[in-house]
DNA sequence: ACAGTAGTGATAACCATTATCAATTTCAAC
DNA sequence: GTTGAAATTGATAATGGTTATCACTACTGT
């Protein structure tokens, strides 16, 4: 997990790691690969696979599950790790004030008797830049 | 879609309807059909995928996403449409009273620019019954 | 009976994800 | 600068859940 620099260029990983730094937009694991095409050194999709995983296991990214089937991932953007708003279109996102809910939700479910809670909260819509757009089925491009 | 009944026993749907019916747990295709192992005219996956996609998209069924992957169904239960505080072990689940959160939700989002937002909110526990089984990986048996 | 339609099941196709493993690259020691 | 162990990578296969296909069967109305 050691970020190493190879002498002719980024590693694959790096690229991966680089490329999801560019947008705070969520970007599923096959966007980011294409979006990886023509790099010197373009890392397969097992490593952007990889990567992501291991981003987001160690916390460094989020994870969001698309309405439609899939996991969109983006870095972790400073303190705030509530839940997002998140454009169904175009990927971008933004933070939703639901800090506060996350104890509310602990107590409601403790009082139905169930422990070790943990609560998925999604919201997903259409952002203003995309609302007078096509009604395209969304490609997240 | 209509409800036949064909002289020899339930047609395969419907079997996949009243199996549903037994319990308000949530449970998955697989669970649902392996449920039915045994009957006169035991449907095929096929069928109960048909039937529980068809369910659902009628708005007699509701789904959940399990932490995991995949889907599982319920009989929607009289009115109450809000989410649901679900067992991950064995696909329990309560009502949660969010009703109220959903139009804040929608506000929160419009704030934001956001229109046609649809909001997903899932609760992931241990039901009491659960907590003093051995810690097994659920297989929602 | 008969024809038309809906329902069904077996199978193949799909898609996203994970696993496998040989080949490559990197790093540290010599 | 060689060398070799260890980590990284990429191509590919495997997996799991879901959807599509299509021939066959069962039901309905005539």
């Amino acid at each position: 997990m050691n970020e190493r620099a190879p002498l002719r260029g980024l590693s694959p990983r790096s690229l991966v790691h680089r490329e999801l730094a560019t947008s705070d937009r969520f970007r599923t694991v096959s966007e980011i690969h294409r979006s990886l095409a023509g790099q010197r050194r373009r890392p397969s999709l097992s490593t952007v696979y990889r990567t992501l995983t291991a981003l987001a296991g160690s916390g460094l990214a989020e994870t969001v599950h698309l309405p439609a089937s899939g996991i969109a991932y983006r870095l972790r953007p400073g303190q705030g790790r509530g839940p997002y708003l998140v454009c169904m279109r175009c990927g971008a996102a933004t933070a939703v004030p639901l800090a506060d809910l996350a104890p509310w939700f602990r107590t409601v479910a403790e009082q139905q008797g169930f422990t070790g809670v943990e609560a998925r909260v999604e919201l997903w819509g259409r952002c203003g830049s995309c609302r007078n757009t096509v009604n395209e089925n969304g490609s997240h491009s």
